[in-house]
RNA sequence: GGAGAGGUUCCCGAGUGGCCAAAGGGAGCAGACUGUAAAUCUGCCGGCGUAUGCCUUCGGAGGUUCGAAUCCUCCCCUCUCCA
């Protein structure tokens, strides 16, 4: 069994730790098992990369033999943190947020085991929609200062651009669910984003107040790529967690590409592989960065899918774009298929009913259909530009038509560009 | 409640009656170079498609006009100042 004190240097070491309320008092309320707890956003019913690092921030905890508490901000999202954020979030109906609860916690208890309440998921709408207002005022209300969150930077960003009354309340109910946590539940400590200082800071000085007692927050930093982007935004939009919204595939793509100056401190934040292993691989440069990618992805892949889709989606981006021997020694703790034998991939497939390549089919068309391109001018575009392959051989004629000859087994395969490819089964 | 400013394509932002599918930048896409990286360069960047063409788009609904993102009316939203 680890030490349970030990997880905050892991933290440390892995880049985790943007503020620490105490740092000797955390260190001293972790000495043995503690109960912790992270708030998130109940909007959509999948999380994103975005919200990975809280999440495995939780798994860290759970391994060193803590218990953490995911809070669902159920009751808080109808009506929306304005931390952080430039505009107003959409309320959200009963209906929804029933559903993306059930989503969330489904995703959550792949890497946080919940049984015999070794961890909690917990919906702060349980006791935030109970709650009576002059009551609330009463209790709670007198023990905040309206200047000092005015002081506070996530409301003063907001106050530049408008914010009302609805989100302005935001900060005493997150406060007040760190309280009731430490009372029902002793959680002593909140973590979260860096935007959530503010919040995390007024719950603590709410339980001081309330119950004479000392809790902790720590924050994490916010997490950019080197260019600046923030983590897991791409111009489709936001890499999820879920297959559905996000296709295995892409997930792994994503990772993947990760930019040279980012591998090293992604490998730390994003995957269970042990610190020491990692940082002797912090000296590797530029080619020699590639197998450390692909193992990002794999560990990264294999803990949000499983390890065997994770090998599957390896294989096939091993047969699109080269497969590379991973030496036994470089991670030695990933699982990660060292040699790939030759096999067929599996691609991304779409499947056409026979009779469209019978009669013959537009390659513009296929594109299109297929997903590759979002309409038939962009797929044009694609010909024209000389990035559209079919079976690996590149057509530059827009008004090709793909007929019986293209096809093998019944299927073939088209790529856009250089790193979308997809096989297209006709039956 | 009063006064003013504003809402333009994915984002920022120009455009004040025809030359506007709408400048410029960013993002994105393709190509070259490469290492599924970055940087750089070139091209593209509403849709249908190849027609001096049509359709959709400048907050929403109407109107004026041969013609509107641009003018008028009403409405919605945002911001600033005053109360």
């Amino acid at each position: 069994m680890k030490n349970p004190s030990d997880v905050l240097g892991e933290f440390e070491r892995r880049g985790y730790i943007e503020q620490v309320t105490d740092f000797e008092g955390v260190k001293r309320y972790l000495s043995e098992p503690a109960v912790c707890y992270i708030g998130f956003d109940p909007t959509a019913d999948s999380f994103h990369v975005g919200s990975l690092v809280p999440i495995l921030a939780l798994v860290h905890m759970q391994r060193y033999g803590h218990r953490p508490i995911a809070i669902l901000g159920g009751g808080t999202g109808l009506i929306g943190d304005p931390s952080g954020k430039t505009e107003m979030r959409r309320l959200l109906s009963w209906d929804e947020l029933n559903h993306n609860a059930r989503m969330l916690k489904a995703q959550l208890s792949r890497l946080i085991d919940f049984s015999d309440d070794k961890a909690l998921f917990l919906n702060n709408a349980d006791w935030l929609v109970g709650l009576k207002y002059i009551d609330f005022l009463r209790d709670i209300g007198r023990h905040f200062s309206v200047n000092r969150m005015l002081a506070a930077e996530s409301y003063r960003q907001r106050l530049e651009k408008g914010l009302n009354f609805i989100e302005f309340n935001y900060m005493l109910l997150q406060a007040y669910d760190f309280y009731y946590l430490s009372k029902e539940f002793d959680c002593m400590l909140q973590m979260g984003g860096s935007d959530q200082w503010g919040n995390i800071v007024a719950g603590i000085d709410l339980i001081k107040k309330k119950l004479g007692k000392q809790a902790y927050g720590i924050t994490f930093p916010l997490i950019t790529t080197a260019t600046g982007a923030k983590m897991g935004k791409t111009a489709e939009g936001a890499v999820w967690l879920s297959s559905e919204k996000t296709s295995v595939y892409d997930f792994y793509q994503y990772w993947v590409n990760t930019d040279d100056r980012d591998v090293i401190r992604f490998l730390k934040l994003f995957t269970m592989l042990p610190v020491d292993e990692i940082e002797k691989v912090e000296d590797l440069k530029g080619e020699e960065l590639n197998p450390l990618k692909r193992i990002l992805a794999f560990e990264v892949t294999s803990l949000i899918h499983g390890y065997e889709e994770a090998v599957k989606v390896y294989t096939s981006a091993s047969s699109v774009f080269g497969a590379i021997e991973v030496p036994d020694d470089l991670l030695p703790s990933s699982k990660i298929p060292r040699k790939i034998e030759e096999s067929r991939g599996t691609y991304p497939t779409v499947t056409f009913p026979a009779d469209r390549i019978e009669k013959g089919i537009f390659l513009y068309d296929l594109l299109c259909e297929s997903g590759l391109c979002t309409s038939k001018s962009a797929a044009r575009r694609l010909i024209e530009q000389g990035g559209a392959y079919v079976n690996d051989v590149r057509i530059n004629n827009v008004k090709a038509v793909l007929n019986k000859n293209a096809i093998a087994e019944n299927s073939l395969i088209l790529r856009a560009g250089k790193k979308k490819v997809k096989r297209i089964v006709f039956n």
